[in-house]
DNA sequence: AAGGCGTGGGT
DNA sequence: TACCCAAGCCT
């Protein structure tokens, strides 16, 4: 039993991913000073399954037109959807919106700071209530995305992968790391995420260059390949429904007026599958209309 | 609780 | 070229 080294080894990482933080975190719009609680809350569902690349300038578009909740909420979902543009599962600009009117309705305009207002919140989950609570509002909760976990699993549990998402344990295996000082949690929280997110990828890890790399398990164990259980894989894009969404929704939100019927079917030769992405549109309420009518953006 | 849900860059 | 991957959420 070599307890003590290995409490050693562990009380060891944090400090040692804050101080890297510290001179490595990337000049990025939300760690700005002063940068609001609502572009955080904006940034954190837009960076939802979303490279931080491909965040940035909309974001920055997204808070010019609209710097406040109540700004949002005044404005319809329709404009919401297409300033989102490409970003991808247009549906959270579509949960955006109605978070808004719901913090414009019922917090007065005032992003929530506790976790059950947040997750009460449409688009909001576990993560992202967890990650506004922290980078809003300095709150020492652990925060855990999927780059955190790669470097809880590799360098706390010696494993190359993290495996499926197991949110409890996760969220442990952070707390137990997490430092009680408020500043130095949130350092903790960002500069883990950091850490995965530039040095400590899931493809061709860049050791040579890891704060940690002399207490890493997975490092020490001479870098096993994984064996536990995988994650889920995502299905096929090409030729899928989301495939023919995505081309309905490009349509609708490049039209001033109702797309025709007939338009929506020069979109996508299966008619059977094309109806079935139409109907699921129209259920997510993310296009409303009729065949007479023709399909648009929701108003 | 497993699977649906966009899009585009990297390898 | 295909496939992988990305600050998850929802049902």
């Amino acid at each position: 039993m070599q307890g003590a080294g290995e409490e050693e080894r562990r009380a060891s990482i944090p400090p040692r991913v804050v101080a890297w933080f510290a001179q490595n975190a990337r000049d990025l719009p939300w760690r700005r000073p002063g940068f609001s609680a609502w572009g955080v809350l904006v940034s954190e569902i837009m960076l939802q399954q979303t490279p931080v690349a491909r965040v940035i300038p909309r974001l920055e578009q997204w808070l010019d037109r609209w710097p406040t909740p109540d700004a949002l909420a005044a404005d319809s979902p329709a404009e919401a959807v297409r300033a989102w543009q490409s970003l991808g599962y247009p549906r959270r600009a579509l949960a955006l919106h109605a978070a808004a009117m719901a913090i414009s309705e019922r917090h007065a305009g005032v992003v929530p700071d506790d976790m059950d207002a947040l997750l009460a919140l449409p688009g909001i989950g576990d993560y992202t209530a967890r990650a506004v609570a922290a980078f809003a509002y300095g709150r020492p909760v652990p925060v855990v995305d999927v780059n955190t976990r790669r470097v809880l699993a590799r360098a706390v549990h010696g494993q190359g992968e993290a495996g499926p998402a197991r949110t409890r344990a996760d969220l442990a295996a952070m707390q137990e790391l997490l430092p009680s000082d408020p500043t130095e949690a949130q350092a903790f929280n960002a500069g883990a995420m950091e850490l995965g997110q530039t040095v400590c990828v899931a493809r061709s890890p860049r050791c040579e260059a890891c704060p940690i790399a002399e207490l890493c398990a997975w490092r020490a164990a001479g870098y096993p390949a994984y064996t536990g259980p995988a994650a889920p894989r995502q299905a096929r894009y090409e030729g899928s429904d989301r495939q023919v969404r995505g081309l309905i929704m490009r349509a609708l939100r490049h039209s001033d007026g109702p797309v025709p019927a007939e338009a929506i079917e020069l979109l996508w030769p299966d008619a059977v599958q094309r109806e079935r992405a139409l109907a699921g549109l129209l259920r997510d309420g993310l296009a409303v209309g009729a065949p007479e009518t023709g399909y648009r953006l929701p108003d």
